[in-house]
DNA sequence: TAGATTGTTAATCGATTAACAATC
DNA sequence: TAGATTGTTAATCGATTAACAATC
């Protein structure tokens, strides 16, 4: 996800794409050991669980600061609360859902989504006999009120799980509700002419 | 897809993992090219349009083979059925789909799919009111059954889109019924012992 | 102290890009 | 022929890995 929001920079050393992509698997991998009740690792462990080398290990993790001790390795309660704070798993995340269907009511399922900090916190679907009703404790809007609602209750991502002629115009109205970031599930590629403050996520399910 | 399931070299040369990824964008694009009754196009023009380097577009291209032609560039449709044979777009791949909840209800929906030559044969759901049923056209059966099905039908690809704690126990039993490939939309990451044997992509649906 | 592991520098590897002879 | 674009080679760039002094 913040790979998706931001963050190229720190210490004003430039970060490379695939090292951020590899944080939220050092994440996992942490959140394993601490929950098996291991204290401390060394770089070489790490690697070799998530199949990468020490030294990529120590190299990726050094671009954000030094956490590790010599001889002792690496504090498990300690990185993985650093790492969280880098990808902003503190931090929930309200997400508009635009679309009920059965991709929709999926990630109103999901139960990976609330553990990555991820909270629908809106639903939008342009069925008139949805529009009011709720499902799994989530009320649904009317598509008219999108930018009023996305705006007040400062949303800045929204997932598109409508049919692949339906996209676009959501994809527009969303550009309009000033969100930050578009997950976009339907099977169509999307275009945004602001792509600086956008950005737009195609991902084919298939 | 055909990076899952193999194609690693060619002309005894080694492609590269990221060019194989590239294959597919390229493959859309000429799609697209072809509807609009574009004949010729160079690395150039293709190269603008996707946001590569044309000499990286020449480069990608001539592992597989020569396509085009000085001056001239490229024929639209030539490149397209070629690539669509590379890609194994050509042929149908029967899919079988582990859990018809939300999220599988929502494959059994989705388009871009079967566009993808993709076809959900098979559908396995241990809830004992949905076995038997028919949905979208798909009968369900008894999960009991599935390495029997799976071989008789030659499938080679699923998709597990069951909850997280049944997850592995499906894909030990996929991997008993010798698929090639998985996909794994559950939030969880599956092991599996036949790693050289049978592919398997996590996709965090998050 | 002796030894293990870190953070970091330098060497290696692989992918991207520029350059250009061959081609039509 | 003159000129544009290919396929391919060589140069460049960036990421991975090995090596090692610093550290505890």
């Amino acid at each position: 996800m913040l790979s998706l929001l931001g963050l190229q920079k720190m210490k004003n050393k430039k970060i490379p794409e695939i090292t951020i992509s590899r944080l939220s698997l050092y994440n996992r991998f942490l959140q394993d050991l601490q929950e098996k009740g291991v204290d401390f690792i060394t770089s070489a462990e790490l690697g070799k669980r998530m199949g990468l080398k020490a030294s990529q290990v120590r190299k990726d993790l050094t671009y954000f600061g030094r956490f590790g001790s010599p001889r002792i390795g690496y504090e498990v309660k300690q990185l993985l609360e650093t790492l969280k704070g880098i990808l902003g798993l503190h931090k929930k995340w309200p997400v508009a859902l635009v679309g009920c269907g059965n991709l929709g009511k999926a990630f109103l399922s999901y139960p990976g989504f609330k553990a990555h900090g991820f909270e629908i916190s809106v639903v939008f679907d342009n069925d008139p006999a949805k529009i009011g009703k709720v499902w799994k404790g989530k009320k649904i809007f009317d598509p008219a009120k999108m930018a009023k609602i996305i705006k007040e209750k400062g949303i800045k991502i929204a997932i598109i799980a409508v049919p692949f002629f339906a996209a676009q115009e959501v994809c527009d109205k969303l550009v309009r509700s000033e969100v930050k970031a578009i997950l976009n599930f339907a099977p169509c590629k999307l275009f945004v002419t602001k792509e600086e403050e956008v950005k737009v996520r195609n991902i084919d399910i298939a």
